[in-house]
RNA sequence: CGGGGCGUGGCGCAGUCCGGCUAGCGCGCUUGCUUUGGGAGCAAGAGGCCGUAGGUUCGAAUCCUAUCGCCCCGACCA
């Protein structure tokens, strides 16, 4: 560790989360510009999100392909929004065993236009209906601008892709997905976030309705975690997506699309993480447990491993993802500073004075240091470790939703949304038309994250133009 | 693409303005001894054609030219 503690969030956030997802050991750069190498602590991690999420899938009849990674330039002027949308930062292979390629081939920054190309192949009657596929992979979009897990230029997601008979199912489908990502912040990643659908301007290139979850960081600033997309017939028309409909009539598939990516892993580092380092959910984190056996010499370090091997074997039993560092050429000091940069939920330490007294430390990660640390009796342990696991994940959740909720701010005026969102989000009536949206964004340089699905019964005045509205919205600076 | 910064052992940097003799420092690494309940100490080691290519010069990490790359801040975005 060439320095020792990070900055606080506090002095510098952003370099506060530059230093820590390197030093928690999750990711680190990659040799070409705005990539980055995943690495096995947070490849685990990634891991629990995708398992997790493949097991909902899959529950809801949803089954797993691959398609392939290069596509043709030409399938993305098929629909014209999303040409327009993609287009900047397609990657293009123009050269193929040396020789230049009679058409330039775009490495896929999502899937829609080659999947759609497929589905127009297999879909012919309503009996082939609904299609309902995930592609698990990764996409490439040039950015501008990178960031480990929140924006690189490669990263890793799922996209679903569905293609059904009617408007009402495919509207049924988006919206099941978005219930199922909130489940997953929510029960899993303990991120409160909010579910919405975004206004005209944000939504996805090519799409009728995008609904999104944003989740608020730690700064304040918003993260759009996960989108659920209503095409309509806009990329089956493109892509010639027809079937035969139970009266014999040539019919246009209904279309979605929806994605959760890496990205989810920043928005739980920028929520739960604090000063001492990466906080993980007990529910994902790939060690939730470590046994820190400490000991002076060879004698105490005997006893001290029997009961620390007893322990060990113990709590794996019991189910829990557990971790023993008997590394002997780092301190104790060093070792506990090290796993709460990693985030471990429960560090279990075992001293001689423990094994006299049959006891054992137990320290909790939202706690950081000495005040997180009670002792408990080695008997019993087990069930101690995963209530305790229980209790560390319903406390990260309601701090956050805590957080949240104290800093979204009913605003009624507009000078004050523009304060409000300095440092908050601002929640108000709008009208939903374009201009207001664009003189948010130009004077208070912030951005509409959604209109939530759950609204006030009474209506009101939009907060930029004053026309009477029906709907609030939330405003915030976003990432 | 606009603005800023930077390329020197694995990592972080100093040295560059004002050229000079064995290219330093911190961390990490290796070995040994002492340590270990909140980021250990001492000692001895290993490790670098100074981003790349030209040029100027008796002599270049340092000056000149070109080139490549990375990071940060903006517009874009999951």
């Amino acid at each position: 560790m060439a320095e020792e503690k990070l900055p606080t969030r506090a002095e510098d956030f952003a370099e506060w989360y530059n230093q820590l997802v390197v030093r928690a050991d999750l990711a680190d750069y990659a040799p070409v510009r705005g990539c980055m190498v995943v690495k096995p602590y947070g490849w685990a991690l990634w891991e629990n999100i995708t398992s997790w999420l493949d097991g909902e899938f899959k529950k809801t009849g949803h089954v797993n392909a691959a398609f392939p990674t290069l596509i043709p330039m030409s399938f993305f002027e098929k629909e014209k929004e999303h040409v327009e949308g993609f287009a900047p930062e397609l990657a293009v292979v123009t050269h193929g065993g040396g020789v230049e390629l009679e058409e330039k081939l775009a490495v896929r920054p999502t899937s829609e236009t080659i999947i759609g190309h497929m589905y127009s192949k297999w879909v012919k009657s309503w009996r082939d209906l609904p299609l309902l596929i995930v592609q698990w992979g990764s996409v490439l979009r040039w950015e501008m601008r990178t960031k480990l897990f929140l924006r690189t230029t490669e990263f890793y997601w799922h996209e679903g892709h569905t293609a059904h008979v009617s408007e009402e199912e495919a509207k049924e489908e988006m919206y099941r997905i978005l219930d199922i990502y909130e489940r997953f912040c929510f029960e899993e990643a303990a991120i409160p976030v909010l579910k919405g659908t975004k206004s005209e301007t944000e939504r996805f290139a090519g799409a009728q309705i995008t609904t999104s979850i944003e989740a608020m960081m730690w700064d304040k600033r918003a993260l759009q975690s996960g989108t659920s997309h209503y095409f309509g017939d806009n990329f089956a028309k493109a892509f010639e997506i027809q079937f035969l409909n139970k009266d014999n009539k040539l019919t246009f598939a209904q279309t979605t699309s929806w994605a959760i990516s890496s990205r989810i892993i920043g928005a739980m580092i920028m929520v739960h993480g604090d000063d001492n380092g990466l906080v993980l959910p007990p529910r994902l984190a790939p060690i939730q447990a470590v046994v820190v056996p400490i000991f002076k010499n060879d004698a105490e370090k005997e006893k001290v491993m029997e009961v620390a091997d007893r322990i060990f074997a113990e709590l794996k039993t019991a189910g829990i993802r557990i971790k023993m560092d008997d590394r002997d050429n780092v301190s104790s000091g060093f070792k506990f500073n090290d796993w709460e940069m990693r985030g471990v939920p429960v560090r279990v330490e075992i001293g001689p004075k423990d094994v006299e007294k049959g006891s054992v430390a137990l320290a909790r990660r939202d706690k950081p240091g000495r005040e997180g640390k009670t002792f408990v009796p080695q008997a019993g342990l087990d069930s101690a470790v995963s209530d305790l696991l229980a209790d560390i994940q319903a406390s990260l959740l309601k701090r956050a939703t805590e957080y949240r909720d104290a800093n979204i701010h009913n605003v009624e005026d507009f000078e004050e949304l523009k304060q409000v969102v300095q440092d908050g989000w601002a929640f108000s009536y709008w009208c939903e038309s374009r201009e207001c949206e664009t003189k948010v964004k130009e004077e208070a340089k912030a951005t509409t994250r959604n209109i939530p699905f759950n609204q006030p019964d009474t209506e009101g005045t939009c907060v930029v133009c004053g026309k009477p509205s029906k709907r609030k919205a939330y405003f915030a600076k976003a990432y």
